[in-house]
RNA sequence: GCCAGGGUAGCUCAGCGGUAGAGCAGGGGACUCAUAAGCCCUUGGUCGGGAGUUCAAUUCUCCCCCCUGGCACCA
């Protein structure tokens, strides 16, 4: 059953528009889906954009226009920062769509009428000015609620709730059942702590008094629905679900196709508990997923500023769309996807950012690619590659170096980048084209082929051949490994190699089965170099 | 307070029982095909602190300190 790989992110939120955060969580996602197409996998990438809510109806008024247009102009910010960041997604999720609309209420009618929704009274002391509903938390040192809060009221309002707490059993049973349900571990082991203290209902509705932005309840026109089973429906709703069935072997097959246990939904550590960890699980539960179908959540931390959480009320966000117009694209992915251990926090620099761009792409692989592609098209004649492994037999100290570039060696090198790919582990896997470049600049310099061309003789020509073969032929493999990360830039040594659709025979431009030593062939032209990667100078 | 994760060279991190490693940054050198890139050599650490187990601890155990996250609680 090679089904398709699913993967998702969480939907951003349209009150404002993106900073870096939003950027990494997609690029991220991008690059996990880019890896899976090149292991020939047919990916379903969806992402999107959470557009109902009470801080969008306050920001729209703020902003003095109606909901649908504030959230049309955030959401465009978004899809124009994916069009620009090379995120490529394969399906798009608009809450605000009539699609999800009709699976959202779809399932909470089924959910009512099973008598999993019911509605009940809440009092609480309220603030009128954040529209909300006070608890202990919000106390300040004194026990009293701060003055930010503005008038305090105390308040009784009916709202609908979903029977949350008796699913609780099932979902500790489903967490030790399987230990990589969440990604990293450690964070497992947080929300099976978080489940164990859970209680009480979880509460689903607003009435439109209070909040109108959303969707209606089909069972209560006085209310819309709250967050939870609007935004987190959306993982489905837009994969295919058909909300009238509630058995998950009788969807439909394209739905059943995307959707395993196999799907990866990539969120950041502040959305697991509770939302995905215990609402999303237990909602899927509810409506119908068996345990083997539950989807895997893969857990990312942020990106701090000097060592400080990054707010826009502390006035330090990184926008995103900056850093692209000043170093591109490729750069900003290849420094979020290099410069953070999966899962952990890292420290946003942009000083990192220009010492990685430098030292990685500008002096190693991006100059690698011009002294190679302008050694051949100085020392070899119309810039014909000539395939020939004679170097093995010589006795030249270069052979020895120039095993690492082997096809035995670059297996071994592409076996590590999948191991490391495969365990999400993006910015190790980053580090074997990488080495790969080393090893071709220590073959460079111990071969010298500007020496070798001075020289007259058969053997010194077949050596120089043989050494700008393999170099080249090294080249292309690093262009595949880094296509993942750097698209831009692969795609610019293919065109530089001349390497075409045709010599690969598959269907991509860019396959894990093409990174096999020895695939361009004897006689093949190459185009002549382009700077990759201008070094970025000063600051 | 409880549950986790972390504290190793200036920076980012690996190692996790046998007298400390990588990349980058810093210093020096030989070369020239190249984006003054690359290559070679090199400075630099009492592996957070203390105690214990062991022939031997960065690596295991215990205590403590600091950072990060989650949860809870008091005022």
């Amino acid at each position: 059953m090679p089904k398709t790989f699913f993967i998702t992110t969480a939907i951003d939120y349209t009150n404002s528009p993106p900073h870096i955060g939003h950027a990494y969580e997609k690029v991220l996602a991008d690059v996990i889906a880019r890896y899976h197409r090149l292991k020939g996998d047919k990916v379903f990438f969806l992402t999107g954009a959470d557009q109902h809510g009470q801080k969008v109806q306050q920001s729209a008024a703020k902003a003095g226009v109606p909901p649908n247009e504030f959230v049309k102009g955030i959401t465009q910010k978004f899809v124009d920062l994916w069009k620009q960041l090379d995120v490529k997604y394969d399906e798009w999720a608009e809450t605000t769509s009539e699609r999800h609309k009709k699976v959202v209420q779809g399932i909470l009618q089924r959910l009512f009428d099973a008598g999993q929704i019911y509605k009940d009274k809440q009092a609480g002391y309220y603030s009128v000015r954040q529209e909300q509903f006070l608890t202990d938390k919000e106390r300040g040192a004194d026990g009293q609620f701060g003055p930010e809060w503005g008038e305090i009221e105390f308040r009784e309002e009916e709202n609908y709730y979903f029977r949350l707490s008796q699913y609780k059993d099932w979902l500790l049973a489903y967490l030790s059942k399987r230990a990589d349900a969440i990604i990293p571990d450690f964070r497992q082991i947080e929300l099976r702590n978080a489940v164990d203290r859970l209680s009480g209902d979880l509460c689903i509705s607003r009435p439109k008094s209070r909040l109108d932005w959303g969707i209606e309840l089909p069972f209560d026109k006085e209310f819309v629905t709250y967050v939870w089973f609007d935004a987190l429906t959306n993982y489905i709703s837009f994969a295919g679900y058909d909300p009238k069935i509630d058995n998950y072997e009788r969807q439909p097959q394209e739905f059943r196709d995307r959707w395993s246990k196999d799907t990866l939904q990539i969120i950041g550590k502040d959305i697991l508990v509770p939302a995905h960890g215990i609402y999303w699980l237990i909602m899927l539960h509810a409506i119908g997923f068996p345990d083997a179908q539950m989807p895997q959540l893969l857990v990312h931390g942020w990106w701090n500023l000097g060592g400080a959480k990054m707010s826009k009320s502390a006035g330090n966000i990184i926008d995103p769309f900056v850093l692209i117009e000043k170093y591109s694209a490729d750069a900003l992915r290849y420094y979020l996807m290099s410069d953070i251990v999966t899962g952990q926090d890292a420290d946003f620099s942009e000083e990192r950012l220009i010492e990685r761009y430098n030292s990685d792409l500008a002096n190693n692989i991006g100059n690698l690619a011009n002294r190679t592609l302008n050694m051949i098209g100085r020392y070899l004649p119309d810039r014909q590659l000539r395939r020939t492994e004679a170097l093995f037999e010589s006795q030249s100290p270069v052979a020895g170096l120039l095993h690492r570039l082997s096809q035995k060696e670059i297996a071994r090198s592409v076996s590590y980048f999948k191991r490391d790919m495969d365990g999400f582990d993006i910015s190790v896997a980053n580090g074997m084209p990488i080495n790969l470049t080393l090893y071709c600049n220590g073959v460079i310099e111990e071969a010298a082929p500007w020496n070798l061309s001075k020289q007259s003789g058969t053997e010194s020509k077949t050596l120089l051949a043989s050494v700008l073969y393999h170099i080249a032929e090294t080249l292309r493999i690093i262009a595949i490994l880094i296509s993942p990360v750097l698209p831009k830039a692969a795609h610019g040594i293919f065109d530089q190699l001349n390497w075409k659709m045709e010599l690969s025979g598959g269907e991509q431009r860019f396959s894990l089965a093409d990174a096999e030593w020895g695939r361009l062939p004897d006689g093949h032209v190459v185009g002549k170099p382009v700077p990759l990667f201008p070094r970025i100078e000063g600051t």
